[in-house]
DNA sequence: ATCGGATTGAAACAAGTGTTTGATTGAGAG
DNA sequence: CTCTCAATCAAACACTTGTTTCAATCCGAT
């Protein structure tokens, strides 16, 4: 491994910067989490703004090959496929495996964007939004109007996001035990119904005795 | 006005600290903004981080005034309590009549908290949460099972401070001109449709020949 | 073994940070 | 007028920041 030093400084600088933001990261912190001399950062990236983006580069590129295609069997019903794509975007987050900062520097693109942004957006959200578009594209047939499509796909998104971005507002506003008490599942289970209900695919929430009709195009 | 600079300062401090964030946001800039000597902050404010809390505070005291209890006439029907109410919020952050850092300066502190959190989810959150609670309870009876009601809530708010947080993210995923066609009154209406039949109070959205039979407990 | 380019190391750099100092101003009170 | 005290100002403080320098080291190729 000849790059070893630039591998852990993208690791540590993506973890510094994800959680104390850009500015509030100092080269030296990094350095010394990296255990690499101070200077190695402009050997190996330049400056600070170049590790940042390669950081932030690095997160992506391992989202991806985290994340195979989102390819769900082809004949899974479309409703499955949102159940799942909601749990799956739920448990990126809030039961992260290995590296926590993966996602947490892309959501601080996302809120406050920085010139990386843009490359952000191309490269991860826009591949989920596809994905998500197709989706409801065989929720609510082919030829659905674009604008409403995008306001229901942001519907849910925001959803799901709310969980990521406002977790620590969340655990202060209902306190830690019924925070810990909304398990992922529980959350894709209530986003998913919530939103299958607002599209009329599913019973609605709240008057469990309505169970209006499913269209059958959508069943299949 | 003797406290005229004092003044100034928390105006000045606001807005960059809403825009650029705590670390980025130097005291020399914003006593250059607000006309003031660099030592007037540590004369008035002791540091750089009491005068943050003071802008917090602020913020705050003023989103209180702007929103005058939020007490609808009490003959309203809840549903359209509901969609007041998230017209309200969405006014207020994507159509900022005079300061928006106010908003601003507390999405950091939701998204990213400091110390400042718990005063602002004390003293803004929460309230808005018990207004928002209110509202469902007369939607879904009062009996209604609580930890469903938190996450129908959550349901809501997210869709609404989705496009508070993410607003850069989705100009940059669907372009200006469609960014620029969603409308407060637009998205306010989809939100409330969504979240309305999301809780079988209203027609589905996406299949609009079903409309299912409104409780009547909910209608009044 | 020796050369040469790649990598690391400690120290210093200039610039910027938050903070403090002490003199200076200004207006109201005695 | 004189005294007083709060408020402002320019200047400097001590410190951290990102960046650079240049010698020391490593390691494979000759």
């Amino acid at each position: 491994m000849i790059d070893d030093t630039r591998q852990r400084l993208i690791d540590a600088a993506g973890a510094i910067f994800a959680n104390n933001g850009y500015e509030a990261a100092s080269i030296r912190d990094i350095c010394q989490q990296a255990s690499a001399n101070i200077a190695a950062v402009n050997y190996h990236f330049g400056d600070k703004k170049s590790l940042y983006v390669a950081a932030v580069r690095h997160a992506q590129s391992c989202a991806d090959s985290e994340n195979p295609e989102m390819t769900w069997p082809a004949d899974m019903p479309p409703v499955e496929r949102l159940r799942a794509h909601i749990l799956q975007m739920l448990q990126r987050k809030l039961e992260g495996d290995k590296p926590a900062w993966h996602l947490g520097i892309m959501l601080r693109e996302m809120a406050f964007p920085t010139e990386a942004c843009a490359a952000v957006v191309e490269d991860y959200v826009r591949p989920m939004a596809n994905g998500m578009r197709a989706i409801l594209l065989d929720l609510l047939g082919h030829d659905f109007p674009e604008e409403e499509g995008n306001m229901i796909g942001f519907s849910i998104v925001g959803q799901v996001l709310f969980y990521y971005v406002h977790q620590p507002m969340i655990r202060l506003l209902i306190g830690s035990d019924a925070h810990d008490a909304l398990t992922v599942q529980k959350l894709a289970d209530h986003i998913t119904n919530f939103s299958l209900a607002a599209i009329g695919l599913g019973p609605s929430l709240g008057h469990p005795t309505l169970t209006p009709p499913i269209p059958i195009k959508a069943m299949i």
